[in-house]
DNA sequence: GGAAACAGTGGGTCGGAACCCACTATAGGG
DNA sequence: CCCTATAGTGGGTTCCGACCCACTGTTTCC
């Protein structure tokens, strides 16, 4: 029955613990990894759900549009969609005014796989806020929206 | 006078930015990106800065115990330790009871450097967390340390 | 009708972080 | 004294995300 985790014996330094920066980069890093692991289990990555979210969210759009609402590289979104379209997740098709684009919508199991997809997520954030009660974790939650709000954003947003 | 960032033009999907985890992971990975950026302006990396903290924090000691304390590879403390080594911001000696370990400290200089490392910080941190006030902060500051504290430690803590 | 801009695709590169193994030197227990 | 465990070092590999370029087809503007 020994625990699964090395576990430092140590406590970090408080040097690091007192800096906001720190603990957000640590905790950030903890949790990205935690739900790319769910994602990983159904063989996704977070752009994967990112997508199909601007999809749900934001109706069929073009490629170029989810390109700039995203902030990912067009020829990086080109294969997050191949591979979510040949798994049926989302279709494409030529936009008929402007044959250039191609539209993409989410489909039926794009969006059940989304809702999956959501509660895996939820289930994360149950496991790393878990020391919070719940109005703490909704403090948190504005706090951290209105920051991410204020973000200059730059490349590689998701 | 154009923004040096490509921003984006729509706002991203409210089913991510409602979930904590996703914001999590999205404003650690920001504030990671420019802690780190802070720290390659010095030719340093995040590891160097735990290294020095620790020591600073805790008095010198030896590697295996900032491997554990750091949730490091040997290996990789291996590097850090002879790079700092080199430039004057950390002293190593061979332990006189145990000749195996090497002891571990940091030099004046390394102080110096971690104090305006931390400024570099505090500076990021003042950046991220600019639409908060004073008070937010410190409810921020807290919220996470304990969010902190709860999270069962895994590989590569910093 | 031609030139220039744009959307998307395919095929890469590059750097960083985490990880791992083999090896030396030392310590400590039987 | 030998055998095992430990501390540290050197030299790798592997993986992934971000980035980038060259190219095709389409539109737009003159």
């Amino acid at each position: 029955m020994t625990s699964e985790t090395p576990a430092p014996s140590g406590a970090l330094p408080p040097a690091l613990l007192g800096l906001s920066t720190f603990l957000l980069a640590r905790i950030g890093r903890t949790a990205r990894g935690r739900l790319t692991e769910q994602l990983a289990e159904r063989g996704l990555r977070l752009w994967d759900m990112a997508v199909l979210a601007a999809l749900a969210d934001f109706g069929p759009q073009a490629q170029r549009d989810l390109v700039r609402r995203l902030g990912i590289d067009p020829s990086d979104l080109g294969k997050v969609v191949e591979q979510l379209g040949a798994a049926g997740y989302v279709e494409r098709s030529r936009d008929a005014r402007d044959r250039r684009r191609v539209s993409v919508s989410v489909t039926a199991d794009g969006r059940a796989l989304l809702a999956e997809l959501e509660a895996r997520a939820r289930a994360v954030q149950d496991e790393v806020l878990a020391p919070l009660d719940a109005g703490e974790r909704r403090v948190l939650q504005e706090l951290l929206r209105r920051v991410d709000e204020g973000m200059g954003e730059r490349r590689g947003s998701v």
